[in-house]
DNA sequence: GTGATTGCAAACTTTTTGCATCCGA
DNA sequence: TCGGATGCAAAAAGTTTGCAATCAC
């Protein structure tokens, strides 16, 4: 992410360029992939800035979510979370966020490309006039190793049982 | 939603049946589809029993949830919703909900049953060994109204600049 | 200089919890 | 009777807001 086009996108919206709000962009540009909580970029941001405030980061994620720099999503777990955008810019019709596959076992995030609502979103705007624009699908089940982990313990259980 | 069988399930679970349970169950059956906040529920509990306190409500949600006769979910806007679950019991395996179209114009939530998920799932069992339980496909978009509206504000604004 | 931005604290909102009382089995 | 369930109030937890001080332009 170049940050002279981010500097270019604050004053087209009539926004200051403030350190602040350059330290937030940074730190969610070095940690693409991750699903951060406000508290873990405030916790980052106080690494580099430690007068930094909470309700700054607040405020910044915001501005950076309205540039279409950073996604919201959440994990239905009470926080909000954020990561960078995969598309800046421009490309926002075409802008279909990736999916996530939450373990419900570790609670590991999975997350994968994959456009296979396009038929889904035909058969909507055919049958109901509804446009979408956006979507996000998030998949609960269970990991490859909360599965082993599983199986291993329903072996104990079994012999305990017999113990028992 | 036979109110027998609900009794039968909290025996099995060794809750009791009591006024407040039953009285929340059946308004969530009286509202089928509809996607409905903890407040929201209370309003219409205390229609009936003035007395029933939030706190009762929140229990008695997690409650039916964990008996999967209902549904959490959100809509983003920061309530917890709740619907009554279409497959009660039993066919817990093949419980997959259906999904929602929300629209960014109005808010109208639009739901519909299709399952498009199944080759996605599929891949991902293989490529990663993680089996999913159940998913959630958020949609969102601009209803037909929506998109007519707004064709009429554009038509509106051509006007004024016009005229300005 | 001037208006946007920040940091701090307080407020707010939704949800949860502690506890005395009540009630179902 | 007795342990679970309830109602109330207080607490939690995440997020937002008011305001004086500060900073960007």
């Amino acid at each position: 992410m170049n940050e002279n086009i981010f500097k270019q996108m604050l004053k087209e919206k009539k926004l200051k360029v403030t350190r602040q709000r350059l330290l937030v962009l940074e730190l969610m540009a070095a940690h693409p992939g991750e699903h951060l909580t406000a508290e873990e970029i405030y916790a980052l941001a106080q690494e580099r800035y430690p007068e930094i405030g909470l309700a700054t980061i607040y405020r910044t994620l915001q501005v950076l979510v309205d540039l279409q720099l950073l996604d919201k999503l959440s994990l239905d777990d009470g926080f909000a979370r954020y990561e960078l955008s995969q598309l800046p810019g421009e490309a926002q019709e075409k802008r279909h966020h990736h999916h996530h596959a939450i373990c419900s076992g570790c609670g590991t995030v999975f997350s994968f490309e994959e456009d296979l609502l396009d038929t889904l979103e035909q058969s909507l705007r055919e049958r109901l006039g509804f446009v979408v624009t956006d979507h996000e699908v998030k998949l609960f089940g269970y990991c490859r190793s909360c599965i082993e982990k599983q199986k291993d313990r329903h072996s104990d259980r079994q012999i305990m049982e017999v113990i028992d």
